[in-house]
RNA sequence: GGCCACGUGGCGGAAUGGUUACGCAGAGGAUUGCAAAUCCUUUUAUUCCAGUUCGAUUCUGGACGUGGCCUCCA
């Protein structure tokens, strides 16, 4: 197939087109989850971003190797340990169920690997082993701190330079560092917290390690994408470099770097310090899965997103809409209609595209109607059918069927008496109980608003 | 303070050196007992200033504004 994805690679800051390191077989990471607690629709905008990217890779190359990693050793969790008195396997099993039914309700493919972090300890040991033995870590006191003044790319991804980090210093400067850049790699920990015995102290990975090790354990040392939010590219993207590149003594890490904007809420991060969170279930719940999934791509993935319920029941009646014309069907999508997605994942041009096929198909054209479906189902909608979708409208909904097909009855009693008062009288209880009567072609037909 | 992104019609949101998507909302019409849904038609825009150009919303510089990163954060 031929093709030429584009994408902005943060590293350069410029649209680029791609380039696997191999032709056939694209290897991609993506930051996943810290399960200390339940995941926001900010997070969610990353997962469906990278699954909206994976698929799109998956229908243009052989072969996709995605790796989305699960961080579950991490002081938050120690925190949320304490403060819920519960065990570290409680919070991080809990969460990442939770975390998981939530990439189902987004119908998010199942990245091809998915590790943990403490799965991975003993690599991270012998990556700070490495680390030390060739001068870019030096231990203090049970930690290992990796120094930042042995790279000297550091700062390339975040153009940031040593001096204005310094000058514009927040951070908190342990005293065992040599340089109030250096991060850690290994830290001790207190008794009663979770630890693994190693060289330096019974203790725990830094943040920054476990995606190097990993990254390189199941994609190799360079590979083709990296992915996250915006907010990862300091330090923990820079830091991740710093520790790949020194280690293997190369040059590159991943060849592109590609960053999701933010979803704001009246134009602010959704971030937990500003206590402005919306959980990905409460959203999905409210508004189903493909619903939150249509508002997160109706953005362009690095322009901000603003979350609000104007948005979201605007998407509800697209997908309301756009079902009436359900299909289970599998037409192959032309490139030319691909090619939008494949200049930088433009979502929102490819959506207004499947508007357009919208309209031709709903004028009976059956060909657009095949391409109509392949396209909704290509950025991972209609992962219901129709019935189920229905279904889905009825949770929460203290209303019988019965009692709904009786009251279609009395209308039609009254309408046929010419009771038209009465008619409309019954209409609108039923509109009142979020119950949609319609009348089409001589019969009628009820929805769940 | 350093760095970055953004500023498009009533709202959301793409694209583009010249013909100006798409959705919602609004207007008119078809249909309907009236509606709803659907269909047809339709109004409205590129923050400001300067430069480059035959021509700029698009390129360059500046101003103003908004947000983000520089500490954990998707």
């Amino acid at each position: 197939m031929t093709h030429n994805l584009k994408l902005t690679n943060s590293f350069t800051r410029k649209k680029e087109l791609f380039k696997p390191i191999n032709p056939k077989s694209v290897t991609m990471y993506a930051c996943g989850p810290t399960v200390y607690d339940n995941p926001h629709v900010g997070n969610a905008r990353s997962l469906v971003v990278f699954d909206t990217l994976f698929r799109v890779l998956k229908k243009i190359y052989e072969n996709v190797n995605y790796v989305r990693n699960i961080t579950d050793v991490d002081d938050k969790i120690i925190e949320a340990s304490k403060k819920k008195n519960k065990t570290i396997n409680e919070i991080t099993e809990e969460v990442t169920k939770i975390f998981h039914q939530n990439c189902k309700s987004l119908n998010c493919l199942k990245p091809t690997m998915e590790p943990k972090a403490t799965s991975h300890i003993n690599e991270m040991v012998e990556m700070t082993k490495s680390l030390i033995k060739k001068n870019f870590a030096y231990e203090a006191n049970g930690h290992v701190y990796f120094s930042v003044s042995s790279f000297k790319n550091y700062g390339a991804l975040s153009n940031k330079n040593l001096e204005d980090l310094k000058a514009g210093s927040r951070i908190e400067v342990s005293k065992f560092k040599k340089n109030p850049m250096d991060f850690v790699l290994w830290k001790p920990s207190a008794e009663g917290d979770p630890g693994w015995e190693s060289p330096w102290s019974r203790g725990r990975p830094g943040w920054h390690l476990e995606c190097s090790v990993m990254s390189e354990k199941y994609l190799g040392k360079q590979f083709d994408i990296h992915g996250g939010g915006l907010d990862l590219i300091f330090p923990h993207h820079e830091n991740e470099i710093a520790q790949s590149c020194s280690n293997n003594s190369s040059e590159k890490f991943s060849n592109y770097w590609v960053h999701n904007g933010f979803v704001t809420i009246n134009k602010e991060k959704m971030s937990k310090s500003l206590g402005n969170i919306i959980s990905i279930t409460e959203a999905v719940n409210k508004y189903s899965g493909q619903v939150v999934r249509l508002a997160l791509l109706s953005a362009h993935y690095r322009q901000p997103l603003d979350w609000n319920d104007k948005l979201l029941e605007n998407q509800r009646s697209t997908i309301e809409k756009w079902y009436q014309l359900y299909d289970e069907t599998n037409e192959e999508i032309s490139l030319e209609l691909i090619d939008t997605l494949l200049d930088d994942l433009n979502t929102p041009g490819f959506i207004a595209k499947i508007h357009e096929l919208y309209t031709k198909a709903n004028k009976g054209d059956k060909k657009s109607k095949k391409i109509f479906n392949s396209a909704c189902k290509l950025i991972g909608l209609f992962d219901l059918n129709k019935n189920e979708w229905e279904n889905f409208k009825k949770i929460n909904k203290d209303i019988s069927e019965d009692f709904i097909l009786k009251k279609i009855e009395e209308r039609l009693a009254a309408k046929q008496k010419g009771d038209y008062k009465l008619a409309d009288q019954i209409r609108n209880e039923l509109l009142n109980k979020d119950v949609i009567i319609e009348d089409q072609k001589g019969k009628t037909t009820w929805k769940f608003k």
